[in-house]
DNA sequence: CCTGGGCTGTCATGAACCTGTCACGCAGGT
DNA sequence: ACCTGCGTGACAGGTTCATGACAGCCCAGG
């Protein structure tokens, strides 16, 4: 399985060596930075699984770095951990508010700390957790790379897998044709964004197989979504 | 939109009253059981869209029930917030790991709880969590790109969901031609501004599909606006 | 080293759908 | 009754998408 990579933003150099040093030991890559602007640019960059986030970090406040990753399509639903000093309701109430998926204070226990990315993982990316992903009759073994529709084992391409994991992950959402190609492919290709069509198009042909109907619904002028129908 | 159902499992009265004051107030449909057994019939029969459970309920504890919820697949997805006077680290982390999404001690803030159980479901549930746009019986997922009318998908071309998506972003505004070409079209279409009536009719005809009460309302030498005549 | 098969990206074509406009008739206000 | 503004149906043109074909690429096996 890929390893998962972690976004830390925290300037307290001592708590971020000492998370790191948890989170590398249970097989993450880890990045770090003290910096809130820099953290904007690493996201957008690097698309970590997660992020770790302090309230107060250089440059701007940790809620605004958390506000701007959700307005940034390209890391509105990386989740984003909340990790701070301020444990007033108030606080927590407005860090959740505010897009973060968990609000950890400190002083934290590591192992807590470990616990919790690990359920909002397991929540967001379930492949990373080594889980099968399902989705209507749809199963797909991300360590086996096995799909199966109905319990019948689905042959696919290496990109027609990849594409189907990344519809598993949000299932229901539109995703234009640039941000498959940016998901699926990567930020530095430089493929024409029609093709996209065509390997959707094989998607089809391959998990459609006899009168099975198509999972995937077309958005014109938007892009395309898994959909059951429901 | 769609009202998010929620099962409460929890033995104390007081507290689940409390509890279920609180949601039922951010207009949750929630469903209350002191009992474990029951809370896993409750949970396949109403797939509720959140389990809130207790660490120690009748009949069975509460982190059996929530690892009997991960392995049957009508309900392994619900998403669980444990909910427990157990402040332990050991506890959190046993709880986290069996596949809660959260873990609340007691004593909590209900704000808190609120936001928690928000963050959750904005994750598993775009719609239910707010993110969606509302009004009357009309819904409209905006990531998912579907629009549903009294719980019925309604096809909308990108134009009309564009129109759509305005007037339910401003509900009961009164939006002149120029102010709709404007705000869907861009501000430097060049278009007739007649042709918003023709837009507005395809809406209606669209939405209003069945007998539905037209809920778009023409005023004359003005506009249109979204009004349900309430 | 060569060969063959699967996978990939691109293109041309045709179909389906969407869109802007018009003409006409009806309705509301004066 | 008159005038203005709105609803409606039709339609031509344009845009977007589905599809089949094809050549390059990589890799496995001979």
């Amino acid at each position: 399985m890929a390893r998962a990579r972690m976004l830390l933003v925290e300037d307290d150099a001592a708590l971020a060596e000492l998370v790191t040093w948890h989170f590398k030991r249970e097989d993450f890559d880890v990045k770090h930075t003290p910096d809130g602007e820099e953290a904007l640019l690493l996201a957008k960059e690097a698309t970590p699984d997660i992020v770790l986030l302090d309230w107060m970090v250089e440059g701007i406040s940790g809620i605004e770095v958390c506000r701007r990753l959700r307005r940034m399509p390209e890391t509105a639903n990386i989740p984003i951990i909340m990790l701070t000093a301020r444990g007033e309701e108030e606080d927590r109430v407005r860090g959740l508010e505010t897009g973060a998926d968990d609000y950890v204070t400190k002083p934290f226990s590591p192992r807590e700390l470990v616990a919790r990315v690990g359920a909002v993982l397991r929540r967001v990316r379930p492949a990373l957790a080594g889980e099968a992903l399902t989705y209507a009759d749809i199963e797909m073994d991300t360590v086996g790379h096995k799909v199966r529709r109905g319990g019948e084992v689905v042959p696919l391409g290496p990109t027609e897998f990849r594409l189907l994991k990344h519809f598993l992950e949000h299932p229901g959402w539109v995703f234009s044709r640039e941000r498959l190609l940016d998901a699926v492919w990567g930020h530095d290709s430089d493929i024409e964004s029609r093709t996209v069509d065509v390997h959707i198009r094989r998607l089809r042909k391959a998990i459609n197989r006899g009168d099975k109907p198509d999972i995937i619904r077309t958005v014109r002028s938007a892009g395309y979504a898994l959909d059951s129908g429901a």
